[in-house]
DNA sequence: CCCTATTATTTCGCACGCGAAACATCTGCC
DNA sequence: GGCAGATGTTTCGCGTGCGAAATAATAGGG
């Protein structure tokens, strides 16, 4: 038999169920329907997500844009790859280090980025604005507790797969 | 400027952005991991997911199961082919009914079910756990209370999209 | 200066994930 | 009985999303 070590407590059980559910619909749901109001305006959900974050923090490297969409960089190439494709964006060679690519907005993509008023996750967002300030700073808390644990358990976890001599 | 009708007041936006970027943590840290761990047991994360589902609940027609992960039946269609593939499940036609499949479990994969320790999000689950039962029950309500919200937006978003005559 | 380790990006193969259209079956209504 | 509309599933095409390997360029030690 394998080895179990965390195993939930079964008398919180149903609290962490449900609230794990909730997650989950937030989740699903925002992104599902933001997507279909990207695609009002013919983009992709993660497109849009690109769009929005090069037109608020000016040009980025394909790496940091990767790490602050939360995907990998194959992942980005592949969406700025279609963006190039729509003239979204265009490419720029670093000149001080011919590695690094700069993913930079055209006119068109800066035009259409300004004229949409999507932001990513726009549901949830409105969702949550309609919450109290206390509840929005109870919540903000408790969310950045747990984000907290799970980090340490992820840097765990990174560790132990790396030290495999 | 273009018209923005939602647009969030100014005064609570770094709160809610900071709310946001938690929650997408979270979801994509928790997937992520929970990825890597089915990995070690020749699964991918869905095909966990349904492993676990119909251990739990026993057969479910292929609808059924779509609603229960929240994808589309699409989606699940390939899901279900890949396991099958693996021997993990059967398609067995309803005699009742016959548009409809059920997926059951079949006996290697109800033995790869039992033997497994690991359930969908885990350091989720695992980190929600160190919670106080006070601050669990309070996230929940938030959460619940932001779900319900979430939930009549896209009521409206769909019937607008209905009436379209 | 050169060789090696490191870093940035791309390529590849595969598994979701979705919406639209096709297909099969069922239901109700005549 | 027959047919029109509803329902359950699959097919198709496309866009992520990932990890591993390939490629290109830099940095550092000798």
């Amino acid at each position: 038999m394998p080895c179990v070590p965390p195993a939930i407590p079964t008398d919180i059980k149903p609290e962490v169920d449900q609230i794990v559910e909730a997650i989950l619909y937030l989740y699903t749901e925002s992104r599902r329907l933001t997507k279909e109001l990207a695609r009002s305006v013919d983009l992709t959900g993660p497109q849009l997500t690109v769009l929005k974050m090069l037109e608020g923090v000016g040009d980025l490297s394909l790496s940091e844009l990767s790490e602050r969409i939360r995907a990998q960089n194959s992942t980005v190439t592949g969406i700025i790859d279609r963006m190039e494709r729509e003239s979204l964006v265009v490419r720029a060679r670093s000149n001080e280090d011919k590695r690094v690519v700069y993913i930079k907005l055209t006119d068109k993509g800066a035009r259409i980025a300004r004229g949409i008023a999507i932001e990513p996750m726009v549901v949830l967002r409105d969702a949550l604005s309609t919450l109290s300030m206390p509840e929005m700073r109870d919540l903000l808390k408790i969310l950045t507790k747990i984000a907290r644990r799970v980090q340490s358990i992820v840097q765990r976890e990174a560790a132990g797969n790396g030290n495999k001599e």
